[in-house]
Order: C-alpha cells, then structure tokens, then sequence
DNA sequence: GTGAAAGCGCTAACAC
DNA sequence: GTGTTAGCGCTTTCAC
C-alpha cells in the first residue's frame, strides 16, 4: 500500500497541494516547506502515481516503439538508442514486438495508445490507410516508411541499392538479381526500385527474386532459386537474409566471392564477423530522430474553463521528414566478376536522373 | 480528443455504469442494451482509458520486463516468449534495457512500478539487498538469479556447466579454463562454482580468467589470456564471448578445435552457424514461466468500506523456485585433446555430491 | 506562498 | 438490469 500525497500532506501538516507543487513546480513553493515536505515524501517512500497524474494532465511520459522482430539483430541498435534519447527528454520507452504480423501491429498501436504520448512505428507492415487513421488516435512517427502527413525517418535505402549495384558492376559482374524480402515493406519497394532503374542504367540484367521470411532462414531457402537464376552477383533485402544465403550457397558447392558475390544491407553486428558486404544504414541515429520527431509533437494544453478540464491537442508543429545516409561496406563477399571491370562516374543524383 | 465512457452513454442514452459494466462484466448487462453500447461505442471511436481504469482498480494489465541488454541475442527468444505468454492472458509487456547497468536497473524498477502488475527482472545485475528492497514496492520474478524469498526461474546452470566440463574431459582434456561473465552476474558464479568442482573432481585443472564484457568483443579480448593460460579447452560463460574468442583465437594463429576446444552456454541462433559447441539453456520456457509467476501474484483485493478504495495486496501466494534443465548441444568447436579420453559415470548427482 | 475545491475517466458498492 | 453515488491520486485554477 504505498505511500499517497495525502498521506505525505498530514504528516508534515501542510495541504496537498502544497506536496504536488513540491513535485511539479517546485520553485512555486517556500524552499523550508519544500525541503520538510522532500524528507518526509522520502521518509515515507512516497513517489507520485503517474496513472493519476496522467488522468489529469493528459501526458504520461511514456513512448511506445513497436518493431517487426525484435530477435533482428536490426533493430536492437535502435531501441536502444531510442531509449536513451528518451531517457534524456525524461521520458520512457516500451518496447513491442508484432512478430511481422500486421493485425498484431495495430492491435499493439490501439492497446498503447492511451498509456503512451506517443508510437514509434518502426518497419511497419500495415497498410498506410491503417496508418493513417491510427496517427488520428495517437501521434505517431513512422521508421523506415514514407506516410503522407506523418513525420517519417527513412534510410536512404535507395542510394544504398545504387551503392551496392555500381560496386557489383565495377567489378565485373553483369548478370545480378535482387532477392527481396517482406511484401508490406516500404524499404523493400524502395530497394527494388532502385536497383532495377540503376541495373537498366548500367545495361546489366537484374533478376527480382521473393522470399519467404527477411531471415536467416529466408536466406537459405532461396539459395536454390539464386543458383538457378544463374546470376553471379546478389544483393539481399538484409544481412540476415545474406548471410542465410551465403552459407546455403557454399552447401551447395559454390564458392563465395569466386563464383558468385553477396550483397547484403544494414551492417548488423555479425556482418563484420562473416567479411559480408553490405549497405550501413545508421539505426541509432533513427531511433534519436524518431524520438525527437515525437517529442516535438505539440504539449498537450488545457482548454475549457475550470480546473481538470484537459484538452490534448496532437496537432504536429512539423510534418518533417529525415532521411538518414547510408554507405557502402566491401568486404569479402565480393569479389571480380566474369566481365571486364566497367567503369562510370559514381555520381550521387544518377540513380534520380532516371526517375524522370 | 478520445470519446470519453460519458459520451457514449450520453449517445445512447443509458448511464455511465451502464457502459463501464459493458466493457469489464458484459454478462450483468442486458444483452440487447449491450449490443447499443457497443456499436455506439464503435461509432465513436471509444476505448476505455487506461490510466483512468488502473487508477481504481489498481490493476495495469501491464507486465514490465527488464533486461541487461536487448543487443544480446540471448534475450529476445526470452522477450518474445513473455509477450507471447503474457498475451494470452491478456496483459501487455514493457521491455525495458539496462545496458547492464545496476542503477539503470533500479531506475527503471521505480519508474516501470506504478505503471505495471509486476516486473521480470532478468539477469540482474543489481545487489540482492536492492532487489528484496524493490520486491516490497512492486511484485518481483526474478530470471536467472536466485534471491531468498522471491520467485525466480533458473537454468540449471550448474549441470550445464557439468555437461561441458565432462565433455572436454571425455575428450581427453586436462588443461581447462573457464572465461567469466560480469561480476554482478548469478548465472557467473554458479557456472563457475560447478566448473571448479566437477574439475576437481575430474583431478583436472580448471584456470578461472575474468573478462570484460558478455559480449563478442569482451570474447576477442580474452584471447591473449586463453593463449597465455596454456590450456587445450575453454568454457565460456556465453556464447557471444565463445564466438569472439573463436574468431580472435584463429587471428591469432590458434586452430579450433585442434589447437583448442571452446564450449559455449546458451545456444543462441548465431552459434549453430558457426558450429559452436554449447550447452542450450531454454529461454523461451524461462520467459514464459516468469510471467506466468507473476500473474499468480494475488489479484488486488479491494478492502475498506466504501467504493474507490482499493487496496492493493501484493502478497505471493507461491515463491516458487523453477529450475529449468539445460542440454549439451556438441559442434565442431570441441575435439580430442592431448591425453587419453577419459571415461566416467555422467551421474546427474555427481557434481552436488561434491558440495557436500 | 498556501489552502480550498473541482474534477480527469473510470469502477464498484448500494439501492431500487 | 440499471441508476446513483463516492471516490481512486493527482493537478490546477482561484482566493486569500
């Protein structure tokens, strides 16, 4: 039964009000009051009950971060980084998990929604609709996903897949394919299209392969379609799925780099164990951003006339959209390819230039 | 600006307990009055606020879940599993890191306690005087540490660490070292206080080496002292150091296992794939069990007269202690050693017998 | 600088 | 089966 600021107002013969100004405005009130007020909150083991303050004042100090998996070695860096940014803003963090199970996604977004300020939605895989309408119940950011309207952080994936394909056609390789991972992603599309427009432009072929899961496993299960695609040269959704892949494709008596080169992206801890090479995409600074984009949601304010009569307002000052740089890593996964190296000017707008 | 329980019942003109009962004991309402309740609540957009609910009933249905580092892959089974479980019973997680931090941890223990049923404290790294302390504001489990007086689920680390030693020494080593985890860390000193018996009693050598981190990193650091130990075999106390050390014991021009054998504990994803010896600890089981002992907490009773006066029992009804078994899981990382295989009765009691 | 009082959204006796 | 009512613990006007 722990202590509440009542308990705290009479033993130290002050009002209660006095106690919560203590804790919420203290320069409000007499340091001497203050002071006998902190040592008999301490000598109680009084701490304010945040389910009451946040009935009032409509602001729980809490965020959610939902991911997709959080046994990907992806996100990890992020919540991470998410949380001591929030820690920082004096805010805290849950964690959830969906099991790349949409449904679960926006069951997750309306179970927090009343006890959060605020969701970041990392890698969503609801529809953007679904989306839309939550944002309308909770302030929301979105990771890895551009939603009209919402505050959004992306990788620059697209440069990324430039990236990876011109350092594959640099180094002879001219048949590549693109093996892709979650139908709902955002970053997937993203890849895709990017490495198909960068392919047509280098004039090399590029074959787009699905998968079954952005896993390790996901990797092994398409190391058979990749042997038949007869590409010599494969760029990967992820790291998991490219090292899934590069161990399947060995079991099946290829050599890697010597007769096919892997690519994969994000640069997760055990890439650099494995010489994997790959696309890093900066996953503690978006979870930084992400956090910040949140907490720069408009404070809730009350309206209406009266004491208790919180109106909380969600309208977001900024619609802001950060878009993060990625950078290529070569390391032993690829090597020369079967044609004469090409070269061509790395330039950074040539992947954009063929949008048009 | 949510729908509010008064605006429903305003909307279907019914009143307020009408549409509370609705939600928490929709078999004392009428059936067709429910069904209005309902769908105007739908219309609306209604759903009961959370922190309003928790204020009264002294119940959150949410669960906390803290963790010395989600990076570590040996978590997130755990945290999927308590999710999972937890859900099924119709609570919510909030994952939390520590960064295996002791102050974060009672940080966050404080700041997650008014906010949750209970808290999963996993891998502690806290001092058990603090945990006991922290019991008394919030209901406890506690993961992989035994603490007197509150329920805790264990891996028998101790067999675990039997298994490996027997293996290596069946292999025909006798030259063993033991690579340690944090200080702070149970699982350490039991791994190590079973290792150093079952060697003895084995009449084999068992070097104890510190180190400076649980990680692949604090794994290549230890390297050179592995080296330097002159031993043919080495338990590490987790996979992630066993892996680091593998990798740095080959830079330094070691074989595995011919030069050494490496033995792991855990079996995380990663250490199938680079065929690490290890000792499987269940940790999906482990999460499912602790919340599982959370939720068989007694349920808040309200006492005193009157309504809205909750009083919240936190008193165990068990203090279980789980014991969860561990496997032996051999990989190409442990091979013959130097002397002739030994051969022994691998009793379950034989390590205990020793304590005595 | 402090007290008085209203009320956040909801639940749970208690009546009827 | 439904309405009435009193508050959960806290914050915040408004007086003084």
């Amino acid at each position: 039964m722990p202590a509440t600021i009542r308990d705290v107002a009479r033993a130290c013969g002050v009002h209660v009000s006095t106690v919560s100004r203590t804790f919420s405005a203290p320069n409000l009130v007499n340091p001497e009051t203050r002071g006998r007020v902190l040592s008999t909150a301490e000598h109680l083991g009084y701490r304010p009950n945040r389910a009451a303050r946040a009935l009032i004042t409509g602001r729980t100090t809490n965020l959610g971060l939902i991911v997709a998996d959080i046994a990907n070695p992806y996100f990890p860096p992020m919540i991470k980084a998410a949380q001591s940014q929030a820690r920082l803003r004096d805010h805290h963090v849950f964690v959830a998990d969906t099991d790349e199970d949409p449904a679960v996604e926006e069951e997750l977004v309306r179970a927090l929604a009343t006890q959060v300020d605020g969701i970041v939605l990392c890698s969503p895989r609801m529809a953007n609709g679904a989306i839309e309408v939550l944002a309308r119940e909770v302030p929301l950011v979105v990771v890895n996903r551009v939603v009209a309207g919402l505050p959004t952080v992306v990788m620059d994936v697209a440069h990324g897949a430039k990236q990876a394909i011109d350092h594959l056609v640099g180094l002879g390789h001219r048949e590549l394919a693109y093996l892709g991972g979650p139908r709902g992603s955002w970053t997937n599309k993203e890849i895709r299209r990017s490495a198909v427009a960068v392919a047509r432009s280098h004039g090399v072929s590029l074959t787009v392969l699905d998968s079954v899961a952005p896993t390790e496993a996901g990797g092994v299960a398409a190391a058979e379609d990749v042997r038949r695609a007869g590409v010599t040269a494969v760029l990967a959704y992820n790291d998991l799925m490219a090292i899934g892949l590069l161990g399947a494709l060995k079991g099946l008596g290829l050599t890697v780099p010597g007769d096919i080169s892997v690519v994969g992206i994000d640069d997760i801890p055990l890439s650099s164990a494995v010489q994997l090479t790959t696309v890093a995409t900066p996953t503690a600074a978006a979870g930084r951003a992400a956090v910040d984009m949140l907490l720069r949601y408009d404070s809730p304010t009350r309206t209406g006339r009266g004491p208790g009569r919180p109106v909380v307002e969600h309208t977001i000052r900024t619609s802001a959209q950060t878009t993060l740089p990625t950078t290529l890593i070569p390391r032993q996964s690829t090597g020369p390819g079967p044609y004469e190296p090409a070269s061509f000017r790395d330039a950074r707008g040539a992947e954009s230039d063929l949008q048009s």
